[in-house]
Parts: structure tokens; sequence; C-alpha cells
RNA sequence: GGGCCGAUAGAUCAGUGGAAGAUCGCUGCUUUCGCAAAGCAGAGGUCACGGGUUCAAAUCCCGUUCGGUCCA
């Protein structure tokens, strides 16, 4: 980066120094002339028990200073954006204010909600998970304060030299920091594309903002200018007040409110405890902001984080022995934010029963883990080991037990290496990554789409523009492309089959059969026409997935969200955050709402909004399907039951749904449900089939409704008395003919020597085990399709190994093959005729009568 | 999205290729005025599903479904 990007008229102005680190080698732009850079490691933190500022700010004081400096700029105050970041789909977590304006602002994209703007955005970061409530300074939650501009080229709003004057201004006027424990050291910033020239802001050893200035396009080292030219500053709110109090770690000044609430709670805690009930508060605080914001716990994506977080939690407490405490802990972070987050009361009972219920579920992977523990404890007793790394990773991995875990669970030594976290896989894995945006570029204006304007349109006129492929392209188009979960339109033009509607950025693409597309040119003017029954099941079923998220909400709770959907032609679905079953009765619930609302008649508005208004409006409960692109977005709106942003087709009032029918409700993964339903015909079809289904079945069971299920238990009980009695039967019978087999038999001493081939259907290894009860020696050849078997069995009480008989057997017989146990063996061969079997299996008795004289 | 563990009686689980097991619970009997308890006897299984290998599969291999868990 070229230096004079960092040569700023302020720092000339106002006599700052440019000075190079003799630590780092940076260079710095300080008031006075300084030999390193005002930060961590170049200087240690200077500010500990020195303060630098007027007076010790609380996290609130803090940040209203800063609001109200930056208010009184000129800036406009923007609310917070969730911690979840839904509107992307590059990341899971808000982790920087900046976040909150990509890609659209950023990109030019759509105009910012205010600008200038200041805003306090609280972030989730977990790559410094293990440090935090040891380092003194990380924390899994934290509030980035931030100025915003962002200038276009007809509109300047300010760059360098007023951020720079904003921030100086703001530390030394209004904080009153002395300037010269203020240093700007040049850096160079680089994200998601971007880059450009930074300053990193120092005070008394310690980093407390960063003032970015975006204005290059980064691809493949080359840099080319961005048409918008962007202000992005943060500053760490915690640092602040920390540098504030001069306290020996950040954790003293951030936590001091929350400590004066938890303190009774959790009694004395000794010195080293302190950093677990550090993180413990941390944690608190991610967790009550992320649930607010619709994260349900899981093992997957967002919610696994929100797992991990409650599950150390939940360690911790065990650890300091107070575990009853852990939801009234949490119960009063919820008041202690709720201070600055009204909304969160009302979700207070919700918040503590998904925590709740995260614990019971933890609570049980570790009685489990317990059983698992012992078990692998009982086999490394046998074989006089103990617990090894590669043991301990396992149990983690599999089991979810960490090694001071299965330490509480077993007598045995276990060795924890140091880096154990730090082993458990850096084996990869595939980022979230964004799905790249498919373009076309053929010279032809943006097709004109209608489908908005009147869904019921479904036959209508258009001129050819462009043909691409096997695809027409139109001057404007009724069709629906596939796209937010609803597949495609089909129907005809100028006769020809639709198959296939695709939107390719903003130009909608009508695949035909490739045979007939020279029936087609340019300036051509068609007649088109929609298939309309297949059109009004899509519209149906994608209102009726508005009506289920909405109904959900409602009757699930506010941490309903939705994670997927799916509109076909004759099936739908909608995937739903959840971290309980549905049960049968919500689930009647849900639908009788929805049937109510469809009833009732209720206009469904749809109308484009512009992104931020939409957003400020409605919140962020409009982005439930997830990111939606552009600057204008499309609301749909079922008047006090649902507002959603979303693309697709829907119907003008609910009544047009006809009917909503739930059919089955499944469990996708934890903490997310799906519900498969129908609208409409369909859902009256599935009525129809499932009464079918039981007039059928009270056709063959001669019964009626009321008489069906007595009728279906009964005959199930009698099935089982009439199975028992086969069963007896065929008993005695085998019980005669064993007893006639043992009157047959040979004797050797008092041995019985039973000798027989079986031509009935038997259960073999049932029938040896009667037969062989005792003193019996059993040799039997049995005939079933193309293989014979011999099987050589005996009573426990006759000291013969039966395997001694297969060599025996094999000399008669060499193409077979057999094995078994001491007790019983079994023999195979096969294509031999039943009278050569006979023969054979007799000469065999003879040689096995007189090997078993010579044992006995 | 990927990896790893798992699915056996109503419940919890044992069973490393050779006749399906234990404990608790359940039913009946004995004992008791009755209950609890104890003793005796008994019922209860498609070893998740579908393929494959083998003389032989709960056990080994492949696939599916469902659960657990870790990573991103």
């Amino acid at each position: 980066m070229n230096e004079n990007e960092y040569r700023l008229n302020f720092f000339i102005d106002n006599k700052f120094k440019r000075n190079k680190c003799t630590h780092c080698g940076s260079y710095f732009w300080a008031s006075e002339d300084v030999n390193t850079c005002a930060e961590e490691p170049c200087r240690s933190y200077e500010f500990i028990n020195h303060p630098p500022t007027d007076m010790e700010y609380s996290l609130d004081k803090m940040r209203d200073s800063f609001i109200n400096f930056f208010k009184s700029n000129g800036h406009t105050e923007i609310n917070r954006y969730p911690v979840v970041a839904r509107w992307r789909d590059d990341v899971f977590f808000t982790q920087a204010s900046i976040y909150d304006f990509q890609p659209w602002v950023t990109n030019g994209v759509i105009d910012p909600p205010a600008n200038p703007l200041v805003i306090s955005q609280p972030c989730l970061r977990f790559n410094d998970i293990d440090n935090v409530g040891y380092s003194g300074r990380h924390f899994t939650f934290f509030e980035m304060m931030a100025h915003h501009a962002f200038n276009k080229k007809d509109k300047y709003i300010y760059y360098k030299d007023k951020t720079v004057e904003l921030c100086n201004r703001f530390l030394v006027d209004t904080l009153k920091i002395p300037s010269e424990n203020v240093t700007y050291k040049e850096e160079v910033w680089e994200g998601g594309g971007n880059a450009g020239p930074s300053l990193s802001v120092g005070v008394m050893g310690v980093e407390v903002a960063t003032l970015v200035f975006m204005q290059y396009i980064k691809n493949d080292n080359t840099l080319t200018d961005m048409p918008l030219k962007v202000v992005d500053t943060g500053y760490g709110l915690e640092r602040l007040c920390w540098l504030s109090t001069g306290s020996k770690t950040a954790y003293e000044a951030v936590f001091k409110d929350y400590v004066k609430v938890i303190d009774p709670i959790i009694g004395k805690l000794s010195n080293e405890e302190m950093p677990l009930y550090y993180i413990l508060l941390d944690h608190s605080k991610s967790i009550i902001y992320m649930l607010f914001d619709g994260v349900v716990p899981s093992n997957v994506k967002e919610g696994y984080f929100a797992r991990v977080l409650l599950r150390r939690m939940i360690n911790i407490m065990n650890k300091l022995g107070r575990i009853d405490s852990l939801i009234d802990i949490v119960d009063h972070i919820i008041t202690i934010e709720s201070r600055k987050n009204v909304k969160l009361i009302d979700f207070r009972e919700e918040l503590l029963d998904m925590v709740r219920f995260e614990y019971n579920k933890y609570f049980e992977t570790l009685k489990k883990g317990k059983s698992i523990v012992q078990k692998f404890e009982r086999d490394l007793i046998d074989e006089k080991k103990i617990f090894d790394e590669d043991l301990l990773i396992k149990l983690y991995e599999s089991h979810g037990l960490n090694p001071e875990i299965v330490k509480d669970f077993t007598k045995l030594p276990v060795n924890i290496p140091d880096d154990f976290y730090a082993k458990i896989s850096k084996k990869g894995g595939s980022k979230r990554e964004a799905i790249g945006v498919k373009t076309l570029d053929l010279g032809v204006e943006d097709t004109i789409i209608k489908y908005y304007n009147d869904p019921f349109t479904l036959d209508f006129n258009a001129k050819v523009v462009a043909i691409y492929k096997d695809s027409l392209i139109l001057n404007e188009t009724y069709f629906y492309p596939t796209g937010g979960g609803q597949v495609t339109d089909t129907g005809t033009i100028d006769g020809i089959y639709v198959k296939d509607v695709e939107r390719v950025s903003k130009i909608i693409l009508h695949h035909i059969d490739n045979q007939f597309i020279n029936d087609f040119y340019a300036g051509k003017t068609v007649k088109c026409s929609i298939d309309r029954e297949r059109r009004l099941r899509l519209m149906r079923h994608h209102t009726g997935a508005h009506l289920i998220n909405g109904a959900a909400r409602k009757i699930l709770g506010k941490h309903v969200w939705q994670a997927g959907a799916f509109k076909g032609i004759d099936s739908a679905r909608i995937d739903l955050t959840h971290y309980k079953h549905v049960t049968v009765d919500e689930r009647k619930a849900i639908e009788n709402l929805i049937n109510t609302e469809i009833l009732a008649s209720v206009k469904i508005d749809s109308y484009f909004m512009e992104r931020s208004e939409a957003e400020k409006r409605y919140g962020f409960t409009i982005y439930q399907g997830g990111a939606v692109p552009g600057k204008m977005l499309r609301i749909i709106d079922i008047e006090n039951f649902d507002v959603e942003a979303c693309g697709g087709t829907h119907c003008t009032n609910t009544s047009q749904v006809g009917l909503l029918k739930i059919t089955d409700v499944k469990r996708l993964q934890d903490g997310v449900v799906r519900l498969e339903y129908l609208c409409g015909d369909l859902a009256l079809k599935k009525i129809q089939d499932r009464e079918m289904l039981i007039d059928r079945v009270n056709e063959i069971t001669d019964a009626n409704d009321d008489t069906i299920i007595k009728k279906i238990v009964n005959l199930i009980s009698d099935n089982k008395k009439y199975k028992s009695i086969i069963d007896n039967t065929e008993m005695d019978r085998i019980n005669g003919y064993i007893k006639s087999l043992i009157e047959l038999s040979d004797n050797i001493g008092n041995v019985k020597y039973v000798h027989t081939i079986i031509t009935f259907d038997v259960n073999i290894k049932q029938f040896l085990k009667i037969l062989t009860t005792k003193n019996v020696f059993a040799f039997i050849g049995l005939k079933k399709g193309d293989l014979n078997y011999i099987y050589c069995g005996r009573s426990d009480d006759i000291d013969v190994d039966c395997r001694k008989i297969l060599p025996v057997i094999k000399q008669a017989i060499p193409y077979g093959n057999g094995g078994g146990s001491n007790s019983l063996t079994e023999y195979t061969f096969k294509d031999v005729p039943d009278s050569q079997f006979s023969i054979i299996f007799e000469k065999v008795v003879k040689e096995v009568l007189s090997f078993l004289r010579q044992q006995i």
C-alpha cells in the first residue's frame, strides 16, 4: 500500500509525526515522537492501574458516550442487527459491524439505512473460545461500536481525514485520553475480495479501534478501484471500558454489573475459579443473544455453537458444584440484558426452557457416557492399560465426553495432553461458502417479470427477443422459474411444450424440446399458456408454507424459523427450527389455526419495498427463506399472521388455499422438524384416501367405524391364542417323534445314539435342543432343496467333541463342508439324489457309531 | 455439509463367526388380614431394514432408515 494513503491532512495539520516502531517495524502516527506504537506486544498494558480516561465507564455508559458523540456529529443511530447473520449465506454469525451491510450495501446494490451511521453491533466469535476467561481480554460475545460512511461518486460523505478526526476527538475530547497516548498504526486490510488501507488505533498498549478504508476490489493480486468507498470502523466496547477502569483484566471491567447480581447466587469463588466464572458470564451473554435471535441448539450449523456454549456452561457449573443455579443465573443475566433489549423479557420463559431442555439432553449424554467409560475401564484393567490419548480423542469425538469428564468417571489415571483440543481435528472440512451467481450476457434487455402483477394471468402474448441453446427469451413473461423452493411452471409457447423455466440473473429462459427451436425467431410474437392446475397447486403450497410458518410461531414459539422448504406439484414440505418433538396436539393446533385463517378469507398483500425500510418495519423475521438478494424486497403479507420477503407466486386470499392438511411430521436433525403438508384438492384427496383405507379395513374385517377397533383387538388376541395352540400341538408332535427316535436308538453304555434323516419341515436347532436334553448323541440328516445337511449334537452330560466327527463325515463325503462348536456341528453338501443320500448317510452312521464306542 | 460411534426382551444393556442372554419391570403361585418384601414358576425376540460373503451371521462387508457425537 502506497505510503501516501496514510499521509492525511489531519495528521499534517495537527502536527502528528510518522514514526517507525522500533519493536514491530510498522509505521505509525502520533502527536509526539515515540519509539513504539501503542499496541501490545510493542508496549505492555500501561493503562493497568493508570486509566487514561477522565472517569470509569460502564458498558452502558461507554456505549452511550460513543453513540451520542457520533449523533451530535451528524450520524444517524441504527439498531443492532441479529447476531445470526441470516441475510448472508457465507457465514453463520455477525462477527463485525460491517457484516450488517455486506454484501448489498458495500457492493453498491442498495443504499445503507442511513449515511453516515453509528451503531453498536453485538458480535460473536468462536476462534478464541479457549482463551476466554484466561487471557484477560478474549470474549465470545462483544460489541463492536462503529461509524460507517458510504461514499458514492455522486454522494460524498466523508473519508479518511474526517474519520481519523472523529476518532481522535472521541478519544481525546470525549474520553479525555491524553493525545500523546494515542497512536495510529499503518496497516493493510483485506477481506471478502476487498482491500484498502487501515489504521489501527492504540492506546497505552491496547488496540481500541481499527479504521478501515475499503476502496479496492482485489482480484488475483491486482487492485481495482471500488465504485463505493466505505469507511468501516470498529471500536471495541469492552476494550474501551477496560481502558477506562484500568483493571487487571477486561473481565473485571466488563462484568462489573453482572457480578453484583450473580455473586449472591454463585457464592464465594477462589482465584482459580474466577476464569470459570468469567467464561460462564461471557457464554451466558452469547447464548441469550443467539437464542433470542433465532438459533435453536442442535448438532449441526449455527445450533451446534449454541450447544457447545451451553455444554461448557454446564460443565463449569458442575465443576463449581453449583449446577442447580444454572437456570437462575441465566435468568438474572436475561434481566440485565433486557435493560437495553426490552423484547427479551417476552422471550424469557422460552429461552430458559431451551436451556433446561439442552441441560436434560446433556445429562442423558453424560449418563450414557458414564457407562461407556466404565465399560472401557473394565477392558483397560484386563489389558493393564490406561486411558491414552487416542482413546480420549475417540471418547470425545464419538460420545461428547471431554477428558475431564472421563477423569471424573474412572478410577484409572487419565493423561490429558495440553494441546488436546488443538489435536481434535485440524483435519479440515468445507467452509460455508456463498453460492456463485450464474451470469449470462446475451446483450438482451432484462425480461419483464409479470407474474407478480397478477398470479392468475396464465394466457398471454409476448415477443421472442432471443434464442439461447434450447430456450426462448421473451420480452416479458408470466412463467414462474424454479426458485425459492418453488418448482417451475410448465405450459406451452405457440403450442410447443415448455418443460422448464430458469432464471439467470435477470433473464428468464423458457426451455423447450430442441427439435422445435427452429420454429422460433427473434421478433416473433408468440401465444403463451401456463399449465393452470400445476400453477394453482404451486401457489397454494407456497402460501401454505407461509401459513404454517406463521401458525408454528404462534403455537410452538418465537424460536421457530424456517430452515428450508419445498413446494412441488404433488407434495410440499417445510423445515422448522424447533428444539422438541412436535406433539400430535400441537400438530392439530397448527392445522386448526391455519384452516381457521383460510375460512376467514384473509387478504394476502404482496408489494415491493426497499430492503432497509422492510427490515425496519417488520424486523428480520422477514428472512424466513434465507438470504434474498437485491435492493427491493417483495413482501408477502398475510395480515396479523405472517410477513416474509419472498419471490414466489402466491394466492391473493387465504381462502384460495382451500384446505391445508399436515400429512407427516419428521425430525430432520436435532433442532429441526419437517412438516409435510398438502393444500387444496391434494389435501382433500389425501383425506379421502385415508377414509377409503379405513373403509377397506372395515370391509375386510366385516366391521364399521364403531366396531373396528374392538374387532382388530380381538383378531390379534385370537391370532395369538391360535398360534400358541398350533405351537403346542407341533411341540407335542415333535416330542412324540423324539420319544420314538429314542426308543429306536442304539445304546452305547447309557448314551442313546439317535440317527435318522428328517424329511419334514422343522426348526432343526430347536429340534436338536429338545432331542439332546439328557444322555443323547444325535446324528441327523436333513434335506432342504438342493442342500443336504448332517447335524451332530449332544447333550451337555456327554464328553465328546462333535467337531471330531467332521473328518469322519468328510472322508465319506469329500465334496462337502462344515464346522461348528464342540456340542453342535453342521455339514453341508449338495447335488445328491435322495436314494444316494440315505445310502451314504447309513454308511456314515456306522462309522460314527464305532467312533463313539471308542470315545465313550 | 463431512467424520466417528451406535440400533439385541417393555426399560437398561452383555454377547468379536458356531444352540438368543443378564438385570430391572411384567404375569401367576407361595407367604400375609392387607400392602411392601422375599421365594418359586412363567410370558416376553423379525437381534432396525435390504442386499452380500460363509457349511454357518446378532457378530464380517455394502446400502437404507433412525439415534448419538464431533468438526466446519
